[in-house]
DNA sequence: GTGGTCTAGACCACC
DNA sequence: GTGGTCTAGACCACG
């Protein structure tokens, strides 16, 4: 979780089980992690967890397994597949957006791209 | 304004000052639009430009001139090109780490950079 | 079984097993099926059927046969009969209650039930 | 609130909510109770009404207003009307398909039916 | 003042 | 064990 990014942490769960079921992180008709569960891996308040999986729900991407947890819907990953880039393009979008408006020239958001992103692999590639 | 961005309006506000202090639109000495003037141009509650007016004061941007209004600080436009394109590096370094952190590919990514901002540059080109 | 009809899998059980009493179709000191019998001629959980079962020997519909299973109690019948219609009466009232605060009038919820009642004859009679 | 009756709480309240709109008892464009009123008025948590809230916004029958509050949505008349008796409709049927399948006799429930019916509005009409 | 988010913890229904 | 509901109360963003 990424708290201070403006996304609420149960939309932040709602967007990585949406992109694990289209990454294959998470499998058709297998369980998620229970709510208490993702709540302690996540240091998270319970409820958080499952106000996130009570809107996935309601998108259809987890379904209910009476008694023994939620399970990926069967037509979610193409769902999750199709919305993997728009998540990103829209947020994108937004900062390109900010950034046209207020006369930053490509070539200097090219280059933040760049040494962001350089700067970023690093991190996430040795511990990802 | 763009609502639905994860900003509140207030804080665009305020980086809107800031951006415009670096680029010259908002120059140092100058009062800059009253509460209720922009309030009524932007569209929004006058309490919401009250309060970046108050944000940008106490970072220093923004001077009271006694009984006139606010004007831009006379070292603010320096911090304000410093702060120009760290603003956007926040963000953008944001959206670049969900990126990678859930499997986006580096092409994946750059493809969308480019389309976005195409489809940018020709709808804020002529009325920006 | 009924499933998201508002009431409890295990409710529904004890509900039709009374019925049944009262109906003549289970038979005073005749075994119920077993748990596990009913639990997959339900499709349902053992455990679900379990709880039904010991819920009906606390309300005295169900006796213990030692080492054999469950029977239906001698004064059962009675009881049975006596709250047969009860049970329908208290979720009737209930949508009722809902329909008359609401404003539903009276030729409405009446159309309601006509149309409503024959549509469900014809489902059931054929394969009740 | 009708407690036990199976029916959630906040679910209790998003059709409650629907009725008034379909009968004009909310009026389009207005607002709707705020939360910690209603909250009071129930004597319920002001979080359960919040819940109830979101569910409705989420349906299109409720539309934010920022800083004030809710208010009825401009089609939500139309839809809350065509719902109507669809919500009394699915109970309802429920009811009636337990009797069926449990033998009740037309003649029977209908005699419930009058006889609730008859008992309801003389408790309703006074005080409704 | 408004709604939204989050936490903490209790209780229930179901398996 | 699972998720769902409800309560209580804190804090934030916005007007």
């Amino acid at each position: 979780m990424n708290p201070g990014n403006g996304i609420p942490i149960y939309e932040q769960i709602c967007r990585q089980v949406r992109f694990a079921v289209a990454n294959g992180g998470l499998v058709v008709g297998e369980h998620v992690p229970s709510v208490r569960e993702l709540a302690t891996r996540l240091a998270v308040n319970a409820n958080t967890v499952a106000r996130a999986y009570r809107d996935l729900q309601a998108q259809g991407v987890l379904v209910p397994i009476r008694g023994t947890g939620l399970a990926v819907a069967l037509n979610a990953v193409k769902t999750c597949q199709q919305n993997r880039l728009e998540m990103i393009r829209v947020r994108l979008r937004s900062v390109l957006l900010e950034a046209i408006q207020n006369g930053v020239a490509e070539d200097e958001i090219r280059r933040l791209f760049d040494t962001e992103w350089k700067s970023l692999i690093l991190n996430c590639s040795p511990d990802g």
